[in-house]
DNA sequence: AGACTGGGGA
């Protein structure tokens, strides 16, 4: 009836065949992956096929095997169709999972919270909204869940004012003293940074806060680059789990203070916690960014010898720590060793090898991402074109610069003109870097021209660095960093001058 | 029975 096949790889199939064990029969099965024993009972086909499906999730979930339905023959109702709802969702395959929904004869609320879970999962928030418009005209009673998924959708596209519509709708119903329905209202006030309806919710809430509802807010502070306060909230929670640790750990790193990041990894060590991959990303991005390669070691080996898991976050973070601690060589045995690199993955590898000096290295490594179909994204173009501009790689980096907004479609921010500019100003191409200027939009000009009027110094361009100069007073009043290179520019043209008039005579 | 709230990498 049910055959379960481990495959290699860590794959498992699963195969239903139409005719389903005997209703009144219970059924049951046990399965083992590299991690867990599940044993489950079922007792009649439906619940059998929902289970199973579920189970297909919960794997893929904990990412210790991949999950494949191959056939599902029984006749499906509106449990399975929800639970296959749900599989297609987390396969990424939305659009199994939207035809799935369409055809369901039945749906009940839950059917559309699954769907819209999902999407919120895939982080299409935007669809979310849209189905819950469509929820709306049929008449389906949106319940707790709802809300809480859609407050969700919200905090992601910072809609606070749609997301405060909802919530007056959420008091006329009653749903507003759930505490989780509260938490979600709380992390969408916090991610649209609207921090004083979040401590006014906050303090409403009064006992019913648990350690999430604090956790929110804590994180709202990191996000506001007020770490003072994250870490005043941080000590008040008196019995600290994971989650809070690493969101306080990941607030220092953020805050560029990667010793406190160290210092609380030490204290949540000796409580007795074992750390998880989430915070060890920190504690590896903490070593990065203090490039200490003796102490990055020490956390890797960490991680080795407390099995904690090493998904593609932390074996990125490992990739970066090496890199950026000096150790190039470790940062690509762990690189090549990866079997599931994501776009971050590559970036992180075409960064390190760029501040290497290694530009060819860094532009084969992007090819070959290409070649393997993974889409870079904007930080990648950041990186290669550094990586061009610190090699001289001058056409290669202006071939790169059109391919990105022609194949990629991505539009150009400050970093790729700076690279840009960076690169044409190295190289002594002076007015082809000015010419460029003119694409830049005006708010981000001031960067750019710091970087050409640097190399008109660099290379006694005094025409040129006199016209950039008069352009960046024109911008309006900079800051002091400004001001001095501009002293320094007109301190060296004087001093141009004057050599100049000396050959004359 | 299922759908939902807090932390991570360039």
């Amino acid at each position: 009836m049910v055959s379960l096949m481990p495959r290699p790889r860590g794959t498992v199939f699963l195969e239903l065949t139409p005719k389903a064990p005997h209703p009144s029969k219970p059924f049951s099965f046990t399965t083992t992956s590299s991690t867990k024993a599940v044993t489950i009972r079922i007792i009649t086909p439906t619940r059998l096929c929902s289970k199973l499906v579920l189970l297909c999730f919960r794997y893929q979930r904990e990412k210790s095997c991949m999950p494949t339905l191959v056939k599902i023959g029984l006749d499906s109702d509106i449990y399975v169709g929800n639970a296959l709802i749900q599989f297609y969702g987390c396969l990424g395959t939305l659009i199994d999972a939207r035809v799935l929904f369409e055809k369901m004869p039945h749906r009940d609320v839950g059917s559309w919270n699954t769907l819209l879970g999902i999407y919120n999962y895939s982080s299409d928030s935007w669809e979310v909204l849209i189905l819950f418009k469509r929820l709306m005209y049929e008449e389906i009673k949106a319940d707790k869940i709802t809300l809480v998924i859609l407050f969700s959708a919200c905090a992601r596209l910072e809609k606070l004012h749609y997301g405060k519509t909802l919530h007056c709708y959420a008091t006329k119903v009653g749903l507003e003293c759930m505490l989780n329905l509260e938490n979600a209202l709380l992390g969408m006030y916090t991610k649209c940074k609207d921090i004083d309806e979040a401590l006014r919710l906050f303090d409403k809430m009064g006992s019913r806060k648990d350690i999430v509802s604090h956790n929110i807010l804590l994180n709202g502070y990191i996000e506001m680059e007020l770490v003072d306060f994250a870490r005043e909230i941080f000590d008040k929670i008196v019995e600290k789990d994971l989650v809070v640790w690493s969101s306080m750990m990941h607030g220092y790193v953020k805050a560029k203070q990667p010793k406190k990041t160290l210092e609380l990894f030490k204290k949540m060590v000796d409580t007795g916690l074992t750390p998880d991959q989430n915070t060890m990303v920190s504690v590896l991005s903490a070593c990065a960014s203090l490039s200490n390669l003796q102490y990055g070691r020490l956390v890797h080996r960490f991680i080795l010898q407390n099995n904690i898991r090493q998904d593609s976050f932390v074996k990125t973070a490992v990739i970066d720590m090496y890199s950026k601690c000096g150790s190039l060589e470790d940062g690509l045995v762990t690189f090549y060793k990866m079997d599931c690199k994501d776009v971050v993955t590559w970036t992180t590898m075409i960064e390190g090898l760029a501040n290497y000096g290694l530009g060819n290295e860094a532009l084969c490594t992007f090819y070959q991402m290409e070649r393997q179909g993974i889409t870079p994204n904007e930080a990648t173009f950041v990186s290669l074109l550094a990586a061009c501009s610190h090699s001289g790689l001058i056409n290669e980096g202006c071939q790169l610069f059109r391919r990105m907004a022609g194949v990629y479609r991505i539009q150009p921010k400050i970093e790729h003109f700076g690279c840009l500019v960076d690169l044409l100003s190295r190289a002594g191409l002076l007015h082809q870097a000015e010419e460029f200027m003119e694409m830049i939009p005006a708010d981000d000009k001031i960067i750019a021209y710091k970087t050409l009027l640097s190399a008109c110094i660099n290379y006694s361009e005094f025409d040129l660095g006199q016209k950039i100069a008069n352009n960046m007073m024109e911008l309006g009043p900079q800051s002091q960093a400004v001001y001095v290179l501009l002293s320094n520019f007109y301190a060296l043209e004087g001093h141009g001058l004057k050599l100049q008039k000396q050959e004359e005579t």
